[in-house]
DNA sequence: ACTGAAAGGTCTAAATG
DNA sequence: CATTTAGACCTTTCAGT
């Protein structure tokens, strides 16, 4: 686990949530230069703690309607690998994971409506040598999404 | 359904992986002005596609080791806003849904270990008020996260 | 809708404390 | 580890096409 410092918490708070925000405007109110803060980010990324930046696309506004979660169920478990390498083929699932519990593999498909996920699962992942069934968490609604939680970083004193 | 012309496709694909990369670079690269590039983003950014640029944060740098999706049943279904009012004061929910199937609400937890997603469903989330039960299923691996498919919008000739 | 130009602001590296 | 400086680069606005 890496150390965070007063600065680092407060420059991660912030460019979390806009990215585009200008460096001299943190330094600013950081009491830093602005040079700091771009050194700081630096290290942020080298320790791996941030990646890149992304402009978060609005999915329904591009087409996306159906949002669904899915457990894979295999037909044996040493099918996993393969499995993941043929959902890794099929662009609308956003997001695949080992879990434990019912389901082998837990994934995440954003489709253009009920009937285009229907067919993502029946013509493509039920395809997959290996899968043995599957369950949909349809959303109806997302009542909210929002970052982690940065309280583990964060201390109460300003400085450590 | 909006329209989005080679212009704005471009735009998206490069400000989703790279929320900082110049504008002008951008519109280096499609043979228009920078102006034009900050003109369309305006534009998205109004419409509602894209909203704010965010940095991605690894969740296991900052010490959340334990992440999972978990299914939650109610007591009754006209809990459901009670409940979720419950769950948007629990940190560690990054995101939460309401879903089709056997759950009524599927959420995404990050939690430093464990030991603390267990503190967290029975000291917290089985407290809630409507919360009949749980199911939890904690991912082992993430295969692969990636941005949502743009194959809805991108056509393949360059003007249409 | 799109461009070009100009003013103002921002970034980054190197040098310094 | 933090800051300053200075040139390069970027963003924003607006008048013009």
């Amino acid at each position: 686990m890496h150390h965070f410092d007063y600065i680092d918490q407060q420059i991660l708070l912030q460019i979390r949530e806009d990215a585009r925000k200008p460096f001299s405007q943190i330094a600013d109110e950081l009491k830093i230069s602005n040079s700091l803060v771009h050194q700081r980010i630096r290290k942020l990324k080298q320790r791996g703690v941030i990646d890149q930046a992304e402009f978060i696309v609005n999915e329904k506004q591009i087409g996306f309607r159906t949002k669904s979660y899915v457990g894979i169920k295999l037909r044996e478990a040493r099918y996993a690998e393969k499995v993941v390498e043929g959902l890794k083929e099929i662009p609308e699932i956003q997001e695949c994971n080992y879990v434990s519990g019912n389901y082998a593999i837990f994934i995440l498909i954003f489709a253009y409506d009920n009937q285009h996920l229907r067919k993502i699962l029946y013509e493509q992942v039920h395809q997959i040598d290996g899968v043995a069934g599957t369950d949909s968490f349809i959303c109806f609604d997302t009542n909210f999404k929002r970052p982690v939680s940065l309280d583990a970083i964060v201390k109460t004193k300003k400085y450590d």
